[in-house]
RNA sequence: GCCGGCGUAGCUCAAUGGUAGAGCAGCGGUUUUGUAAACCGCUGGUUGCGGGUUCGAUUCCUGUCGCCGGCUCCA
């Protein structure tokens, strides 16, 4: 048999017979790389170790270090699941097994939905298969062969028919069961060491909620034991950082089911939090050239029926009548976006081309009729509050304004030190205006990207029903991704409330409008910090920045002395003075992840200064008052000292000017 | 909204077809403390809410509200 010459990554070739496969390459490099060998890419193309390869292919070999391995890995396991499935449950019909990010899953139509006992049976079943190493073969089918093959199977048989006719159709075979799959797989079952089913849900099928509901078993799937422990592990740091968790630990806000649900409720230091993330981005626009406006929460129907918002977004919004008497009742809507109350301060007055752009913000709380099954904790409530702001200017304004929006983005990202991407989104299916204004607007946010040099996805159809859209999606602590700012093109309306300006040549002219969120929703934005600190906030965010600590009673009197010097110039403080030995007094400030804890006893009572404990670094030793007040405010982005503060709970302390 | 699970004191959790218990928190007292929790006592629950089955339900059934995990949707 004659040999044939296939090139290798490092730029190498080896000679091998005619008809070797990927693994006989493996196996020519060495017997180690064989045994480590997971899938090959041949031309760029993913395949199996069983694959033939060809006279002048490039040839990779992929082990398990390689990070796409792991998704071939997942993806086996998927149909390893299937299997055990099928043994379990015979009549189920089985719809797709996907792997995903840290795992897989697989979508099944079965007679009951799964119950936490079956997920065992299923995981044991599964244990056995891989125990048994079976391998994964591949073989392909015509159409006719597939439709034949999957008989009974109404979601294969669905995705057979989207397939391209002409092309062979490829299936998998392991053990017992056979899917269609376009692989590649791990060699055998055998490579299924460390992966834990982890839940059950209902998906609908293709994720149209118009169609079947399917059982849908999650699975985790990892190259060894220890990295399975690893992301378990990860997934229990990820609970601890839990928000709604975290939220009621640190007394910061709370539900109440008859205040209805979704509505948070702030506590006084979960509104102490809040209120100092918009004196400090409010601060920042201020000097950005935007003004501040403030506009009722409801409004009559008409402004919704201009707005588009009664005909596309009714169904996420309240509306109630109230009776004006002799029989004369008015609708209104409780409002879900500001742009409305915006829209009628510009109608306010006749506005001139020099006034654009006018740049006008508000922390404008909305409400939104969130599905019940969606809403979760501050991440996704039904009352929220905007950083929104609308800015009217001209067409050519258009791309400088959404850069300047795109500055601040950065600005604020930078200050908790978020890493963020951009997404742009065209226009969907339920929409209004013209396909040229969309056209225009789209182009507009892509220009302003790509003169800033930001790069970005794009997802179509996902637009707001007036307007291309970008979103900002930052990344947390623990690496998971949230949408926060969104920059949205509207030529709609100005349009629609008749908007206009006088332009130089003492003409009429129609305004763009800009709609963006920086932090998007306060309380989401909120959220995601509690979580990316896992409750410790940074000094200048902390409700409480320090809790006095004295260490018997007779220093009580010196404590509130202390506390109500630092109160006097801004500091957020505390005295306990419960009567507890410091140390628990000091676990207690711990547990409530005060940046500071003050030490003061008969020395510091008699020297003028207070033993700082930091949080994380514990005792700093004994400090002057003003040396302290230096660190608090060391490093603070906000614009100067919040106004004057009281302490929390204790005694109320009375505010005294500070000695020079 | 849909699928599944759950709902016991402020919080974390226990118990049973015969009518509920612990720790923390709270309150009272003792102690007066030097960097992650001192001791004693007390209070506290129509077991989410409504209906049904039952001699009897918190436990079983049903409806409803809420929560949790997904789907869909979204700031």
């Amino acid at each position: 048999m004659p040999d044939i010459q296939v090139k290798l990554p490092d730029g190498s070739t080896k000679v091998v017979p005619e008809g070797s496969t990927v693994r006989d390459v493996a196996s020519s490099i060495g017997p180690r790389l064989a045994a480590a060998a997971v899938v090959g890419r041949v031309e760029g193309a993913l395949v199996d170790l069983d694959a033939p390869v060809r006279d002048g292919q490039a040839v990779e070999i992929l082990t398990e270090s390689s990070p796409v391995s792991l998704d071939v890995l997942r993806h086996s396991a998927a149909h390893v699941m299937a299997e055990a499935v099928k043994d379990l449950f015979p009549t189920a019909r089985f719809a797709i097994g996907p792997a995903v990010e840290d795992g897989f899953y697989y979508d099944f139509d079965v007679e009951r939905p799964f119950t936490p006992e079956d997920l065992t049976a299923i995981e044991t079943r599964m244990r056995e298969i891989a125990a048994e190493e079976l391998p994964f073969r591949r073989g392909e089918l015509d159409r006719l062969e597939a439709l034949d093959a999957f008989e009974g199977q109404p979601y294969k048989q669905e995705l057979i028919s989207e397939l391209p006719p002409a092309e062979a159709i490829s299936i998998y075979t392991q053990g017992g069961f056979t899917d269609l799959c376009r692989g590649p797989h791990i060699p055998d079952t055998g490579r299924l060491r460390a992966f834990a089913l982890m839940k059950v849900a209902g998906a609908y099928w293709r994720g149209d909620s118009s169609r079947p509901m399917l059982q849908r078993i999650y699975g985790t799937a990892w190259w060894s034991q220890k990295d399975l422990d690893a992301y378990l592990t990860r997934l229990e740091e990820a609970e601890k950082r839990d928000h709604r968790k975290l939220g009621r630990e640190l007394d910061l806000f709370s539900f109440n089911e008859a205040a209805g649900a979704a509505l948070p409720l702030y506590h006084q230091k979960g509104a102490r939090v809040l209120r100092l993330l918009q004196e400090w981005e409010r601060a920042e626009l201020y000097r950005r050239g935007y003004e501040e406006l403030i506009t009722p929460h409801i409004y009559k129907a008409d402004t919704w029926r201009i707005s588009g918002h009664y005909d596309n977004y009714r169904e996420n919004m309240y509306f109630f009548t109230i009776d004006e008497g002799e029989g004369r009742v008015t609708e209104y809507g409780i409002k879900p976006m500001n742009c409305p109350g915006h829209i009628f301060v510009y109608k306010s007055a006749v506005r001139s081309y020099r006034d654009l752009p006018l740049r006008w913000f508000e922390f404008g709380t909305v409400y939104r009729h969130e599905l019940s099954g969606v809403v979760h904790g501050l991440m996704r409530a039904r009352g929220f509050t905007q950083d929104d702001a609308h800015i009217f200017c001209t067409p050519e304004q258009v791309v400088p304004e959404v850069q300047a929006m795109l500055d601040i983005v950065d600005w604020a990202m930078g200050t908790f030190g978020f890493e963020y991407t951009a997404e742009v989104s065209t226009r969907p299916e339920k929409s209004m205006g013209t396909d040229e204004q969309w056209e225009i607007a789209t182009a507009n946010l892509f220009q302003a990207l790509d003169e800033r040099g930001l790069p970005y996805e794009v997802n179509p159809g996902d637009g707001a029903f007036y307007g291309p859209k970008i979103d900002i999606k930052l990344k947390d602590a623990i690496g998971r991704t949230w949408q926060c700012a969104t920059i949205q093109v509207d030529f709609q309306n100005p349009q629609r409330f008749e908007m206009t300006y006088r332009t130089a040549e003492n003409t009429e002219a129609q305004p763009v409008m800009l709609h963006r969120t920086i932090l998007g929703s306060m309380e989401r934005f909120f959220g995601i910090l509690i979580e990316h600190y896992a409750g410790a906030f940074p000094t200048w965010l902390a409700p409480v920045q320090a809790v006095l600590v004295p260490i018997a009673e007779r220093h009580n009197g010196y404590a509130r002395e202390v506390a109500g010097k630092l109160a006097s110039f801004g500091v957020r403080v505390e005295v306990d003075d419960a009567n507890e030995p410091m140390r628990a007094k000091i676990a207690k400030a711990q547990a409530a992840k005060v940046p500071y804890m003050l030490v003061v006893g008969d020395k510091e009572a008699s020297d003028g200064t207070v033993g700082v404990r930091e949080r994380s670094q514990g005792d700093l030793g004994p400090m002057e008052l003003g040396a302290f007040l230096e660190r608090v405010y060391e490093r603070s982005p906000l614009p100067r000292a919040y106004p004057p503060a009281g302490p929390l709970g204790g005694h109320p302390v009375e505010l005294t000017d500070f000695p020079e």
